[in-house]
DNA sequence: TCTGAAAATATAACCCC
DNA sequence: GGGGTTATATTTTCAGA
């Protein structure tokens, strides 16, 4: 499924929500699970020509519903095997300013703000313990951070991203 | 960067670990950021060809760093607003069993096993507060579940897949 | 690893419902 | 409006060196 560039895929309102129907939710889901699929072999799956699916991938992304396509690495591959989560707790709400140019490091994926007992989330992925300890250290120094609880995984049973449901979801709240 | 299926990338051993250079970095950089490059643009972004820069990417599938290639969905798009981090405290280490059965659930995105106060950490998207709850329901009532601490996502400011690092990594501990 | 040619694909134009 | 068929332009991908 290449080059959005030539499609030129410009950015819409997205808030212009297109309802979508069941061959967008089955053409989402396939892509999803594998970007590499052939327009042919996708309207195959989902039963329409390669042209309507084509436009159809068009209509997605341009509604934001399609973002991008990328490849997925493998963490432990790569060098980093530890994965962890970081709750931070900070003194006020300094959510933004330094703790924002943590998006800068590789090994921060996630930057999250939450409701509950802490203010920050944070998944990040590190070469070893080491690296870790290291990306902690730059954390406390950050002016505002009280403190921080780190979750180590041992192991992932599960990750994915956002799914599309085939049937219609329910209405939100 | 299409169709792996025509290329014979069959799954090798993995820990195969292939040391990756300057030019696999820059690769694997520039097809998370974006898997739709073509490999004419792919080699020009790494000055190499696009013979060249297709076999790389060939051997990277193989050896596992490179896992496989994704639409990226989003979330509000598609009618789930709500995303949370959800604590699960079970008694003993009933890691496997029914709770790997929430991995069947298209809410649910990531299931991991932790260390620190909790046993279980699920990353999930939800439609509405309602379904959230309807989620927890179902949490609550596996068995050897004591309780579930939820974070609520209120904004989102990064979130991304894992990272190549251009420079060499640190070697793990 | 590059150069050039082949086969397969994406994508536009047009017609139909 | 959306989908299908045909035709063109890119692209992948396989030779060869």
């Amino acid at each position: 499924m290449p080059n959005a560039r030539n499609t030129e895929a410009v950015r819409k309102p997205a808030s212009a929500a297109r309802p979508l129907d069941g061959f967008d939710r089955k053409i989402l889901g396939a892509l999803a699970a594998d970007a590499d699929l052939s327009y042919a072999e996708l309207g195959q799956r989902v039963c329409l020509s390669a042209p309507a699916v084509h436009d159809r991938v068009k209509k997605l992304r341009a509604s934001g519903c399609l973002r991008r396509t990328a490849a997925i690495l493998d963490g432990p591959a790569l060098g980093k095997p530890l994965l962890a989560f970081v709750h931070v707790d900070s003194a006020g709400w300094g959510k933004t300013q330094e703790l924002m140019a943590m998006a800068e490091l590789p090994e921060v994926e996630e930057i999250h703000c939450v409701t509950g007992d802490t203010c920050m989330l944070l998944k990040v992925r590190c070469a070893s313990s080491r690296a870790l300890e290291a990306l902690l250290a730059r954390i406390y120094a950050t002016p505002g951070v009280k403190g921080t609880r780190s979750y180590v995984v041992l192991s992932t049973y599960l990750e994915r991203t956002p799914q599309a449901e085939i049937t219609e979801s329910l209405e939100a709240d």
